[in-house]
DNA sequence: TTTTGATATTTTTTCGATATTTCTTATTAT
DNA sequence: ATAATAAGAAATATCGAAAAAATATCAAAA
């Protein structure tokens, strides 16, 4: 249930009491990642105020957080969705996200000094210590989190708070097309390798090489996500609205 | 009679009436941006619910999006401010802004073609038409919006919404910035030409020479607010708390 | 004087109920 | 039958007040 706080640098000072539009801010966006909650589906106050206990104005307030950062889209007078997918919007996601981040890695490695140097070896070491075997589509947040940090750490010497922010929205983002398509089990055996080849290559400063590595490790889970076949073709407005008896 | 629906995909219903959180939530947005709202100062939604006339609910709906995109700070339990500005906080804006636009003029100049030249055309013959007298420091939204869509027309062909957004949200930021300062009639005379050289270099696929300019026109009107001497150096947390009696 | 701690007040957050809007279904007229 | 329309139902959006949390006040003790 509750847990500690993590340290991702913003000073938690000792008694933050989550609010409770702030703790259902979160299990919606879990929920949403985990594919639980199916892209397109309606998402009925009624049904959320049972299933996550919690009154009308609090849950309102977490959806439309959701809305202004792209997991849910709002309709005036309609109420809320989870945001639909489709390969188009995967592919353009992926696109920016390679611009992105190749700006923030070029400038991380323009900034580099020890203290980002060690951010990434430690980075990695946690990363790659993660047991490898766990097969479901959805690894527990915590393992995730792991992986979020190594990127993170690539590009935390950016010197821009706005594009690490933008370059983690997109990172969601991303994460909810992996895990709807469970390729992680697919990927396991390469994403170390992957992940030494590009801490090595920040680390000998050569950006270029750096860039491509990461760019390719985004577009190889674009094709895998693609080819695994669990995306429409085109928004998916309206993919099965069955109501669960 | 089935509903038009217009060029960029979304089908857009006849009625679309606007509900109170929305209307309270431009409100609000357009005070921040005018500098009305000023940076740093508690927002009490006691206050809040005299000046904007509406409820409870609608307000913290709208606190709540303008959080999550960058115009408002949330504390837990303490309520919404104004989010503070600072020097520093320009310059990274200011910098990120500058890469973001890169990537998408110059991916914008790739795909380049007549509808894309056209509205690029269109749009500063609109802008090159507003009445350049106005001395106020903040121009009326029609104004700004004339300003806002020449911007948006020179990166129009990105192929990407996402980065279109992320765009739109720095011009945002920057506004802010720009009206605090009172910057408008110190640089009138120069905006026309600057944007006609952007429009011209557009317009021959030079995107290294439209970079260049369009990069310069940013960090020009940083530069101008910085030394109008408005902001503090450090992020302004507590800008004159007074509390009026 | 400064600190401490209990109490009162303000402010934020949440809940329950009501008002509005949209969706569904049934009815009527063409 | 089909289309238009109106009544009824369901869902969303909003309001006003209660609950919870933070802040301010002030008297007593060190």
């Amino acid at each position: 249930m509750a847990d500690k706080i993590t340290e991702n640098g913003v000073a938690t000072s000792s008694s933050q009491i989550e609010t409770l539009a702030s703790s259902v801010y979160h299990a919606l966006l879990e929920d949403i990642l985990a594919g639980k909650l199916i892209p397109g589906h309606k998402l009925r106050l009624q049904v959320l105020k049972n299933d996550y206990n919690v009154g009308n104005s609090p849950l309102r307030e977490a959806l439309n957080r959701l809305s202004t950062n792209g997991m849910v889209v709002r309709e005036e007078n309609k109420g809320f969705r989870v945001s639909p997918t489709s390969i188009t919007e995967l592919q353009e996601l992926i696109r920016t996200r390679c611009w992105l981040e190749e700006i923030a890695l070029r400038e991380s490695i323009k900034n580099a000094n020890d203290q980002y140097d060690e951010r990434i070896v430690l980075a990695f070491h946690r990363v790659s210590k993660l047991a490898p075997s766990i097969a479901s589509s959805y690894s527990p947040p915590e393992q995730e989190n792991k992986h979020r940090e190594f990127h993170q750490s690539l590009i935390s010497a950016c010197n821009s708070k706005i594009l690490l922010k933008y370059c983690e929205q997109l990172h969601e983002q991303t994460l909810r097309y992996r895990n709807l398509a469970a390729v992680v089990e697919y990927r396991e055996g390469h994403e170390g390798e992957e992940h030494r080849a590009i801490r090595d290559a920040v680390l000998e400063r050569n950006a270029d090489l750096a860039v491509k590595l990461l760019t390719s490790h985004y577009e190889i889970t674009a094709k895998i996500v693609i080819s695994s076949g669990s995306l429409s073709q085109t928004s998916s407005q309206n993919t099965s609205i069955k109501t669960i008896t």
